[in-house]
DNA sequence: TACCAGGTAAAAA
DNA sequence: TTTTTACATGGT
């Protein structure tokens, strides 16, 4: 038996949802995809497993996304709200897009990319959890090694939803991932030590220890790399990745991170690369919204957009 | 073949 | 205190 509920969300104007998806696609089809105009994936809802499948409706001024929740059990009133919490938090639905269009009014190189990624929202992972596992898999190595090794740690580990003859992956939870051997995660891929570094903060927050959702409420963004910082295998770096993608911090920038440092060099310099401390003067006009000014830019040269 | 890729902690200097 | 090194693995 299939329980299926259908909502619509509305989202905060301007939102391209087909743009904004466009980061999702070329995923696995059993965890998380964006393929013709429709996106998927596992959510957790106090506990149970949905698949949410989302699609748009509306205009980019004046949006709105049809969401539709498949389970195995009978979906409450309850489990709706969260499921549609999560679409919210997974596309920034609330996410005010126009404060940072005037923030960076006066960069004319981003202003330009503005205008071409009109209503561009960064994803944000639902639990902060996932997005700091994934930022210690990502320390170092290539997306295309880190993508593989993020999806064999949730085929491995993520519980499953089956649903008309498919199945389905969730993300991981800590109790789970505190309880992998450090063996099982070398056979994903990782080495021994990020083996240790995941096994570690998993079982932090597994024994009450550490509470990554509590961040979010922190007033000053420094407060939280430090107390990240102080967990094993999470240097700066990682804190923001954590901060960006796992908490919609969008005032942190990663100006160590080799690729944006790339990335801000094809459109501000000539392409070679340029220094942390170069990628700090030149984001000084984006204000408290440096994060996702840095995600413009990334987005904008993976679609190999010219100023 | 060797080197690099969205770093970090530990060892060595 | 600062600099160097090991780490995994797919791509080039």
């Amino acid at each position: 038996m299939i329980y299926t509920e259908k909502v619509t969300v509305p989202a905060l104007p301007p939102f391209s949802f087909e743009l904004s998806s466009e980061i999702f696609a070329n995923g696995d089809t059993q965890i998380r995809n964006y393929e013709n105009g429709r996106f998927w994936q596992v959510i957790r809802a106090n506990g149970k497993l949905i698949l949410v499948t989302v699609e748009a409706a509306g205009t980019v001024d004046k949006p709105e996304l049809h969401a539709d929740f498949k389970s195995n059990t009978k979906i409450s009133v309850e489990d709706k709200k969260k499921a549609k919490a999560a679409v919210n938090t997974i596309f920034s639905l609330d996410l005010a897009l126009t404060p940072f269009y005037e923030t960076v009014k006066g960069d004319q190189v981003m202003n330009s990319i503005t205008r071409k990624l009109w209503g561009l929202k960064n994803p944000t992972t639902p639990s902060v959890f996932e997005a700091l596992v994934d930022a210690i898999v990502e320390q170092q190595i290539s997306m295309k090694v880190a993508t593989s090794i993020e999806r064999k740690i949730v085929k491995n580990f993520g519980d499953t939803l089956d649903l008309e003859d498919q199945v389905y992956y969730a993300y991981p939870t800590p109790q789970r991932l505190a309880a992998v051997s450090t063996e099982e995660f070398r056979r994903c891929g990782l080495s021994f030590r990020k083996a240790e570094y995941i096994k570690g903060a998993s079982a932090l927050i597994a024994d009450g220890k550490l509470d990554l959702e509590k961040l979010r409420s922190y007033e000053s963004s420094e407060q939280i790399i430090r107390e990240l910082d102080e967990i094993k295998g999470i240097g700066v770096w990682t804190a923001e990745f954590t901060m960006l993608r796992g908490m919609q911090r969008l005032e942190a920038l990663p100006a160590d991170d080799l690729g944006l440092r790339r990335d801000i060099s094809r459109y501000y310099r000539d392409g070679n690369g340029i220094k942390s401390a170069e990628v700090r003067k030149i984001a000084e006009g984006w204000g408290n919204w440096k994060g996702l000014a840095a995600y413009y830019l990334v987005v904008a040269s993976m679609l190999d957009i010219d100023v």
